[in-house]
DNA sequence: CGCTATCTGATAGTGCCACTATCTATGATG
DNA sequence: CATCATAGATAGTGGCACTATCAGATAGCG
């Protein structure tokens, strides 16, 4: 890593300065080298923007939040939410509403999924949003069909979440579960991604075989 | 939409350029809306950059690629390959090797897996390498472990890899299959990661109970 | 002790990317 | 006929992840 780079992170509130051991040298630990690659795996593999991260990694520092909390953060953070911006705090709603029925739509078919899938989640829960949004959008492409997926993707959701729960439960120390969660959530979305890709030119190359 | 985004759109050859009735006014008809909002589809839902849409779409458009042909150029273009760049024709080597000996394990953990599976498909597929990419970034990240859920991951992905042939197999006019491939491959990451989110939301609420 | 190489922190700049503002020429519209 | 909208072209904006450069200070070597 360029030292410039670092200095930006440090800057950007990703890492902790240095210990000055004199006005200029500082000595970087093997925390310093871990949170590090925390951070370029947060930024390369997940992608996320520096300043997602920068949350993130303060709630993964908040000693006093707990744990599912830091699995909000994660996932709100991870969670590029394409429509009609909000903030966190939910401001003053002014307009929006108006406009959209596909949304409205799509956000009671997702209550429904919640609903069938017997799932204890908040409505207003980001990601439910973002899957409200995509599927608004995919009704407007003209791909409203896609819907009739939406229970296989679930099956397949429950199961993943299932294994990254089994994966955090064998985390004793919060340090340790903490960050399982956080890379969990993250970068499992790139796994999951390369996976569904591979099987999915699988599934392609046995129907439509390349002669 | 604003119009100026549009022409850049036009210009960035995502939208062929409405039909000139006079040398100021172009007529946009339906085909061209039916494009337009699957390049904000795209964008927005998949967080595609340009280039790569253009790309998709100019596989969409070249009625002499064979579908499964297109269907690679999406899981490509939809694939944010996090490692060691590569561009697609694959320049001269140079040097890379030497140093990761991470990626060379993860490789050799994904080809074993594709071959646990019965999956066909080419080793150098870029969806393998993000995986591979992936897998080296978590084992330095700490979390090697992670590989232990691959087994439940790739489940998974089958079965949504399955669903999503089901959908286009539903499909008859090329345009509309390859639409159907290009959406499901780009627009159901974000529908898989977001229920992914709330049945982790869900898993974790019955796991650390909210008091 | 002196001298240079190296480090820190700060400020400003770069390159990329998805737009967006502005300008001119031209034809639509009342 | 006067005004206004539109096509097309060129240049500029803002956001973001860096990166180049500059002082100031010291580590370390001869």
């Amino acid at each position: 890593m360029p030292v410039p780079t670092i200095k930006y992170y440090v800057r950007e509130g990703l890492l902790p300065p240095g210990e000055l051991t004199s006005p200029n040298q500082a000595s970087y630990g093997e925390a310093h080298e871990r949170r590090l690659r925390l951070v370029r795996a947060l930024l390369e593999v997940g992608g996320l923007p520096v300043a997602a991260i920068r949350e993130v990694l303060a709630a993964i520092d908040d000693t006093e939040r707990p744990v599912h909390k830091v699995l909000g953060a994660a996932a709100w953070a991870a969670t590029r939410y394409g429509g009609e911006d909000a903030g966190a705090p939910e401001g003053g709603d002014g307009d929006g509403a108006a406009d959209d029925a596909e949304l409205k739509l799509a956000r009671e078919r997702v209550a429904r999924l919640v609903e069938a899938r017997g799932w204890r989640i908040d409505p207003g829960n980001r990601a439910a949003q973002a899957l409200a949004s995509a599927l608004a959008t995919l009704e407007r492409v003209g791909h409203g069909g896609f819907v009739d997926l939406l229970d296989d993707y679930a099956e397949a959701a429950e199961r993943v979440a299932r294994a990254d729960l089994d994966y955090t439960a064998r985390r004793v120390a919060r340090e340790d579960l903490v960050e399982a969660v956080v890379v969990g959530t993250v970068m499992g979305d790139a796994v999951f991604a390369a996976l569904r890709r591979m099987a999915q030119v699988d599934a392609s190359a046995r129907l439509f075989p390349p002669e």
